[in-house]
DNA sequence: GTGAAAGCGCTAACAC
DNA sequence: GTGTTAGCGCTTTCAC
């Protein structure tokens, strides 16, 4: 085992007493000099084994471990993934931030919350995750439309990745629900089970997955042959609320529909409210399907589509990481979606589909 | 106007030619040294005013604002709030986390995420946030009971603000749902609205929030002096399933209730459904409140107790702000909660009062 | 395979 | 009121 040459580049500072312990602490009691410390924390392949081991095995007695903010200056990247939320949709987007946090964590990354909107200007935001705490990549979450409101060419030094939403002149990974398949594959459900006149409660125009949805659903009607027709077609906002008017009002109309799609569950809820509120049955006197796959779905035997806000977290972090290692443009995904069929939406049942 | 005198430090380096314009920069463009511009950005007094804009000036233009990172390495402190979320809880906790971040934000601090709990080391993320990323302060959201999980003093050095549960051996500052005066204030509700025989759904012992909520059940009941009864009594987990259970089981059971206090809202939502589909009435076959303000409960017409998440989240963070100023001990806070009464709770109706 | 030394961008103690 | 000068904890050439 070759012992280390004498260096003086450990005495160079005094003994760290209290505080936490530095390179230095392990540069002095191994013998070896800093760089060789920081060799092996770096997992830099040319270090001899005994040495790795020796300062592997001194660091842990002393409890180092390097410090993320000496790494941040003298390396240039922090290792750190911004993530900006709407406030609004904080509570469908929490799933995905513990996706998120699950493959960053792995990588040794950390990760930076804030949220914009609801009076919070998006631009001032932008900036104390890059310029302010230098986020290696920003990861921006979006379901309204963010117009003319971001300046990217000021935060262009930060490479980006949009999640659930696209930007158009944005340069940047985008990773996306597949709505589409979704929405297909449960008209084409409810098309199987005997529906032909599918009404569908819509959401809020400005909404990136309202406005795929509703295209969707338009197709796949067309594709299916089945008719389109403005009485089938009844205003939704994503809220419950939303969802238990425009069905009593579909009631109330007294225009014939089999089915009845909510854009998304949380309206389905509302609609499904309204039916037994007018002594309704489902899905006998109307089949009733949802969008998102919310835990409540479940237990009401809503047939929904199963949206993995996890996994669309996960795949943001994956691309987030390539981005940090200069991956110049990690491939955009589309999330894949699965079918859930329950009681809901008629009379054949039990069993779960993959969409396509 | 006085005119800096000359300063060699500035020219100690090269001008940065790409790159983020550095302290370094501002000095050689103003004639100030370093030390002045720092000043100027940490708001230390006694710089002249015609400094300040000089510096300021330049900075604007050069679009300079001072690296967190170099800040942190020579100031000690990183103006980083670490916040560690069980992962289940993560929807509940969403509001929670934009309350943080708007007050947090405000005063330059900056929040690092991360979740435990489902599979993941508690201890491991605590590292990460402490020594790994060296947080200012940890805020440590927790329902479920960290028992012996976490082992405190390997994290001293970092002071804690405890959020919806207080570890008792921790010293911490801790901030709280005020549970028991929301359940209180629900049961005299459904007292002074006629009913006597209060059935409750209960939430999952291991929870804080579940073991407050029926301790404050009993304790009203017993103070009002309402019956007690194990008849009246129904295991929920506070899922909308297991209200919808309970809610079944109760209906079946022929006991006599006049009302069902389900001891959080999501399980309220399943007892409705549960009700509606045995035919019965609201709240005339049966009164229903709930517990948390859930937006749903709105449309459904739930009477209900509305947690202010976002303000336990602020309450948080401005504890957390005490702590990186110092301060040893922030108060323990116990957040104000709401009674909401509506239709579901029996015939008096529509008003709105605070709880005392 | 390892060491010396020069920074990374900033703050703080001490001068004046 | 402002400048000088050490660092803060680490990485990274360039030597050897």
């Amino acid at each position: 085992m070759k012992r280390p040459r004498d260096n003086k580049n450990n005495s160079r500072r005094p003994n760290t007493s209290g505080g936490r312990p530095t390179i230095y602490d392990v540069s002095r009691l191994t013998g070896f000099s800093t760089a060789t410390v920081s060799r092996v924390f770096s997992n830099y392949p040319r270090v001899s084994q005994s040495t790795r081991n020796r300062v592997m095995a001194v660091s842990r007695k002393l409890g180092f471990s390097p410090s993320p903010v000496g790494r941040a200056l003298a390396g240039g990247n922090t290792r750190i993934i911004g993530v900006m939320f709407p406030l609004i949709a904080s509570g469908f987007f929490a799933e995905a931030l513990a996706g998120l946090d699950e493959v960053l964590a792995e990588d040794g990354f950390t990760m930076l919350t804030a949220f914009y909107g609801g009076g919070r200007d998006i631009q001032s935001v932008l900036a104390r995750l890059t310029t302010g705490y230098q986020s290696d990549v920003l990861i921006l979450a979006s379901t309204y439309d963010l117009g003319d409101q971001v300046q990217f060419p000021s935060v262009l030094r930060t490479p980006m990745v949009l999640l659930d939403r696209p930007i158009p002149r944005a340069e940047a990974c985008t990773i996306l629900i597949d709505n589409m398949a979704g929405v297909s594959a449960m008209v084409r459900h409810l098309a199987e089970n005997g529906h032909r006149r599918i009404a569908v409660i819509s959401g809020p125009d400005n909404t990136w997955d309202a406005q795929q949805r509703m295209q969707g659903y338009l197709q796949a009607m067309k594709e299916l042959n089945l008719p389109i027709d403005p009485t089938l077609i009844w205003r939704g906002d994503f809220t419950l609320e939303s969802g238990r008017q425009a069905m009593r009002k579909a009631m109330a109309a007294q225009q014939s529909f089999d089915a009845v799609f909510c854009l998304n569950d949380e309206m389905a809820l509302g609609a499904i409210a309204a039916i037994y509120e007018a002594g309704w049955r489902i899905p006998d006197d109307v089949a009733i399907a949802g969008f998102d796959g919310i835990s409540a779905a479940e237990s009401l035997q809503l047939t929904t589509v199963a949206c993995p806000m996890r996994d669309l977290g996960g795949a943001a972090a994956t691309a987030a990481i390539s981005l940090t290692r200069g991956v110049a443009h990690p491939p955009d995904q589309l999330i894949p979606v699965r079918l859930i069929v329950r009681r809901s939406s008629g009379r054949k049942i039990a069993h779960e589909a993959g969409v396509p």
